[in-house]
This record gives structure tokens, sequence and C-alpha cells, in this order.
DNA sequence: GTGGTCTAGACCACC
DNA sequence: GTGGTCTAGACCACG
């Protein structure tokens, strides 16, 4: 269900919160569809309980699942997630775009390179290509 | 010539690392001209030598500077490096776009974001997630 | 006669607990009327029994009802009960009270906020934390 | 500096957070003054530096404190904290003001229990008098 | 030295 | 069985 990637250099629990996100965006869990349990997925995962707890803490804490004691952690309301996602992508965007101006990059360019990437995943995982 | 922000969650070697791409990017330091040196910098901003050894080194890394022994640090090739900021600000939207796409954003809707975003700067500080 | 709610985050002895007051409170639940037995209100509502009995035991515990052994579980006397909750919500007004004045805010402005809140209320739904 | 009560049923780490954040409102701790380290804090008390590790997490997310890897815990800007603080005893004080309406109080009886608690600390502790 | 992450294993409350 | 808290002890990144 999870693949962990030892060599990234974020901790464990992010990488969990992230692709619990991604499954739940892209709709392979069903709001209100319960998720593994801690235990579960932490033997699944071969990592300690408390990892996994972390990752749905935070999860729920960002809104996107609910726990309740003794029956388990579930996918929250469809409609909230989609929103919720949406205002993490626009606030990452707004930085970039900070960034992009100080950098001197034209509102063109921008837009041109939206257009290119939109269409063409060319560099399928993106090391450096300089 | 250089602020630090003790209250920014990022290591302060990552600090320094930006406000020195900033300061060459921007032009205020022109190809050639040398850096501060590790020490003096180092009691300008009475942090440990070790901490800015670290942040010129990693600018070495990214092709930003080029250290002589004996001599001191030196701002690289203006051209490479205006090339060297864009392709890094390409590499991190086209991640962003990988994602956008994922949360089933329509590539209208990023270009409006875009544009909104380019010409009002309306909330003064995010976070930089990209 | 009761809806649970499984996105609460309070566990669910605790909700059958609050409902049950408040049909008291408002008088569904007449002085000496019979509670449903916790097997009927269990399957109604598709629980543990374990769960309802515990609720019912709370409630006894509280003093807003009854129980004969043998015979089932009745609103207790509407006057203590009434003074019961006055009380409840007095106690939790004084810790309040206590946490507002260490955190300096005066007086008048607990009572503007009370004034405001009673006409309006402005925040469909908000944490429980008093 | 801190007390904790193990006859309280809530967590250790909440303890914590409601305690530093006293002092830190009655300006024991002043803005931008260093907290007990997280090893320092867990002997003081005789307990597990994950825990104290929690609460700072905690009391950082609030808004209440930030730290930095390598130098420290600090408390945050004293104005934002104030309005942290503000918002939070309000929001709580909204959620009391709806179950007082449920349980038929009117606003006269609340503003006079107001105006009593605020001049008489009555039940210092405040358990069940009934 | 600092904060932050992780593991192993325990106990509790709830269902 | 579930989620949640806590301990003991380890390791890492940072200064």
């Amino acid at each position: 269900m999870i693949l962990l990637d030892y060599k990234d250099r974020r901790p464990i629990y992010e990488q969990v919160i992230e692709k619990m996100k991604d499954l739940i965006l892209c709709g392979v869990l069903e709001q209100d569809a319960q998720l593994p349990s801690v235990r579960t997925l932490a033997t699944d995962l071969s990592i300690n309980p408390n990892t996994i707890q972390r990752a749905y803490a935070e999860l729920e804490r960002r809104g996107f699942i609910y726990s309740v004691k003794g029956r388990g952690s579930f996918v929250a309301d469809a409609g909230s997630i989609r929103a919720l996602k949406c205002s993490e992508m626009k606030r990452s965007l707004r930085s970039w775009t900070r960034e992009a101006k100080r950098a001197g990059l034209t509102e063109d360019k921008v837009h041109t390179w939206i257009a290119e990437e939109w269409i063409s995943p060319e560099n399928p995982e993106g090391e450096d290509r300089i």
C-alpha cells in the first residue's frame, strides 16, 4: 500500500503522511473508509508503531482523517479535503512565486514553464539535470 | 551585509546560503568579487566559523562561488549563476506541477493563480515548502 | 431518539451521556419516566451494550437517573436535575473565570463577550474545552 | 518551576503545555527568553525527555514558543501570544455559552455569576460542592 | 551542548 | 481489537 524511501532525508513519519494524503486525494481511500490500524501498518512497513501514530496524529490535526479510540482511523469529509489540499498547494505556489520574482524571472516565462510541464513530464523523478 | 533571523526555523547555515545567493543574484556581489573571509563573516555575525564554512562549501558545491586555497572565496561566472538559479527554480516548479496534477488542479486554475500572485503579494509571509 | 456522531472524537459513552442529559433537561424525558433498557438502546444504536451500561452508570452516579434492579432506569427528580446541571455549569464557568483572570482579561471584556455570544451564535461549531 | 499532578487524568504533556503557557502569559518568561532545555526539564520533573519534547512541539505549533535545532527553545512574540490566548479563551467561552443556553440559563444569571466569581474566588480548587 | 527522529516495549481507555 | 500516552535509550543534525 505504501513504499518508504530510506534514502529520502525527510523523516519517515512525513513520508507516511504524504503517501496517505496521496491515497486519499487520488480516491484510493474513500470518505469514511477505515485506514489500516496503527499496529498493522507499522508491521507492514516494518517500522515502529509510534512512528505511524505520529503520522496519523498529524493527518488528523491537518483535517485529512479522524481517529476514534477503540474504533480506528477514518478518511475525513471528501469536500473539505479537496479544499485543504487546494489551499496547501496555493500557499506553496505563492512562496515559489515570491522567490521567482526575486530571482528576476518574468511572468511570461513562468506561464510557459507551467504549460510545458503540464503536458510533458519530461524528467520523471527530477535529479539535477544541469 | 547579512542579517540573520534567529526565529527562523531553518538552520543558520541555510540562511547564510540563501542570503549570499540573493546578494549574488541581485548583483550586489559581482562576478569574481571576493566574499568576506570565513572568519570575518563569522565574527561579524557572531556565530561559529564552522557554520560559515559549511555555507560556503555548499555554495561552492552548487556552483555559485569558487574557492582558491590560501586566497579566499569568489563569485562564480555571472551567466552560469543565472542559469543555475533558473534551473533550480524550474526544478522546484516541476515538482510542484506534478503534485498539482495529482491533486486534480487544472492548468487554467494554476495560470490564474500565477497571475494573481504576480501582481499582488497578498500574504506577507508564508512557508517555503516547494 | 439518539443520534451518534462517529466522527466525534469523544468516546461513544460520553456522547450517550450528553444526549440523555439533554433529553432530560429539555423535558422530553419527564421525571420518573423509564429510560430504554440497556439492551434495547444498544441494539437501536447498534453499539455494544457495555457502552450503554457505562453511560447509564455514569448518569446515575451524577444523579440524573436512578436504577432499580430488575425494573430498569428512570429519570430522577426534575428539580434536583436542574440544580445539578446548573451547578455543573457554574463550576465550569468558575474554572474559566479563574483562567481568564490569570490571562489578564478584564471583567468588562468578558461581560461584552457574553452579551455578544448570547444574541449571535456566530460560529456554528467550536471545541468544547471548558 | 513546574509541578506535575499525577492524580490529574490529563496526559502529562498537556499539563506541561498548560503550565508553560501560564509562565509565559503571566510574564515569568519574557519574550525571547530561553526555556529550559528538553533534557534539563525532563530530569527536573523526572519524566522522559520525549514527553517534554512533545509538549514543546505543541507549544511551538500553537505559536507560543519557537525552537531551533542546536540552539534551544524560546518564548515567542509577546503581542501575538496575548492575542492567541485571548482567542482561545473566547472560543471556549463561546462553547460554554452555547451549552448554557441549551440548559435554559438566562443571560442575567450568567452576568451575575461572572461578577461574583470575578471578585471572590469562593471555592479555591473546585471539587463538586453539591 | 541543543532540538528532532526513531525504536522497543509497556500500560491505559474504549469498544 | 482499536487509538493514545509514556518510558528508556539510541542516533542524527546543528552550533
